[in-house]
Order: structure tokens, then C-alpha cells, then sequence
DNA sequence: TGCCTAAGTTAGAATCATTTTAAATCGATT
DNA sequence: AATCGATTTAAAATGATTCTAACTTAGGCA
């Protein structure tokens, strides 16, 4: 049970990362919430059941994920830094009013982001290691408030 | 002859932007640079001809060309917020080692850009306005860099 | 199994990019 | 030219992230 956490710890072991309960815990939040949390919502949510847990940890955690590939950052949005493990290749739609993310998984995607990432190593030269895709606009709840108040 | 810095000014007189003698002078830097500044080095690179602009004024009159849509931010990269007067679509390729940003020009990027787009908006309900897209990797300065240490 | 040590965690302090403030100034409309 | 809301400014405040230094631990090895 619980085979994606279980998965997920199988490949920081393969890769001889050391294991903590810190990271567990934070590593299990995110397989099991596909929310898209901020540092402060993961903080939020383990204080329940890991008190004391430093928001440190957190940070030093998700730079770690993130080098390691299995989480990314979503940068933009218009409050602060959210993360996201990253299993099944997808992009997201944020919302410019209210911050919501959105996932979006399109049978295309990895194709069209190659065809991005080739033809960016092509014209400059950069060897391509990975892609940043959002797209922006008014999630269907604030088009219904910002239109009742016309 | 109506320069790119004219177009840009009657564009903002079409739309009723107030002009101050700052709108312009960071208007004109950004269309005449073609590098990616951020904050600080607009700044710096102003305070040559107009010393005491405040970097409020700065940060202020970037967020009104932002939401005009005449400028780009562009969020991930190592540091900092780096902004670009987007006249001509492109995106971008980011050095993950270094920082520095060039330019992409691809003839298909609109279309391939407003299929995520309309996939985005059929999945999510969101009404789309626009998109960041960014691949990362080792420019070839750090390429080299790195090479030359093992 | 019980050390040992490099790596990880913690609370709190420090940093520093960005925002806020309140007073002074200015652009543009009449 | 007068008016007034918008803009600018310097300085202070904010707050997300990073740093510090002491403490703790995971995991390899005897
Ligand atoms: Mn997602
Ligand atoms: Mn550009
Ligand atoms: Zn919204
Ligand atoms: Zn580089």
C-alpha cells in the first residue's frame, strides 16, 4: 500500500541518499497531496503531526528534492514559491488573480517541450536540461466573482 | 522616423499612461537593451544620467509596464527577477549554472505556445491570457568551465 | 551490536529584495 | 494659470529565505 510514497523512497535509496525522518515526512506530504503546497503550507500541515519540525529543514528538503529531480518549483504565481513532485509529466495553468494552480496533462506535452528544448539548444548553444512551461489567466471561480461585479 | 522607443511611447498615450520623464527613461533603457536586467542593474545603469531615481520608482513603474503587457518578467533563474520589453514573441533559455538568459526566436513558437494554451483552457476552465516559457540548462561558457575541471 | 563521524536538524539571527509610508512634486485636464 | 489625483522620493518596514553554531543522528564499520 501506499506504493507511489514507497516507490518514491526506493529511488532516494538507489541514489544513496540519506534517509531521515524529516524527509520521509515531507517527501510522503508531497506524493500524497497534489496540491501544488508553499513552504509554508507544508509547515502548516506537518506541524500537526511533527511539531518543532524548522522551516530550515523544509527549505534544505525541497532544495534537495528539486536537485535531485523529483520535485520542481513553481516560481511564478503571484505568491511566492510552490512545489510539486513531479511524477507524470505535466504543465500548469496559474491563476493571475488568485494564485490557483492548475494541472494540466496533455498526451503532447512531452513532445511539444522537446521540440522547444531542441530547437532553444540549437539556436544557443545551452545544453538543455529541463523546462519551465505555465500557462496564466482567470480560473473559472474568480471569472464568476470579477463578473458579478460588473 | 517613429524608432522602436517612439512606438513604444505612442503606444502608452494611446492607452492613456501618464508619462513622467522616469516612464520614459526606463521605457527607453528597456527597449534599447536587449540584455535581460534585473532591478539593480537598471538602477546602476541609470543612475549614470538620472541620479536619486528611487527603486521604488523602479519597481513601481516595471509592475505598470507588466500589466500593461509591454514587459516580461522573467522569475526562475538563479537570481533574482529579470525583466524584457516584448516586442517580438520569444522565449527564453536559462543558464542554471551562471544565470545568463538568451533569446529564443522560433518561427513556430506562437502556435506551439497557443496550442498549450487552448489545451489549457479546454481542461481547466481557466481563461488564458498569456504563458511563461523557459527551458534551462548549461549555457556554453559553463559548459566549457565545467569541462575544463575534471 | 555498539562506536564514530560526516551529514542533517534546529532555533534564532541575519540578510536583502521588495513593499510601504508620508510628504513633496508633478502631469495633464480645464 | 489653477487644480487635483497620480507619481516620485528617501527612509523605514516587511517577510521570505539563508546563515549560524550547537546539537543530534543515520548508516557504515569494527
Ligand atoms: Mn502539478
Ligand atoms: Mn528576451
Ligand atoms: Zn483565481
Ligand atoms: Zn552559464
Amino acid at each position: 500500500m501506499g506504493s507511489e510514497v514507497d516507490e518514491a523512497f526506493t529511488e532516494l535509496q538507489r541514489r544513496h541518499v540519506r534517509m531521515t525522518p524529516q524527509r520521509r515526512t515531507i517527501l510522503t506530504y508531497l506524493v500524497t497531496h497534489h496540491n501544488h503546497p508553499t513552504v509554508e503550507t507544508i509547515h502548516e500541515a506537518l506541524d500537526q503531526q511533527t511539531p518543532n519540525m524548522s522551516l530550515a529543514t523544509i527549505y534544505n528538503t525541497l532544495k534537495l528534492f528539486v536537485d535531485l529531480g523529483i520535485v520542481i518549483e513553481l516560481a511564478n504565481g503571484e505568491d511566492g514559491v510552490h512545489y510539486d513532485y513531479y511524477n507524470k509529466p505535466h504543465y500548469h495553468a496559474i491563476c493571475t488573480n488568485c494564485g490557483r494552480i492548475a494541472d494540466v496533462f496533455y498526451p503532447d506535452f512531452p513532445k511539444v517541450a522537446q521540440q522547444l528544448e531542441k530547437e532553444a539548444a540549437d539556436q544557443t548553444g545551452y545544453q538543455i536540461t529541463g523546462n519551465h512551461i505555465e500557462v496564466y489567466g482567470l480560473c473559472p471561480q474568480c471569472q464568476k466573482k470579477l463578473n458579478s461585479k460588473s
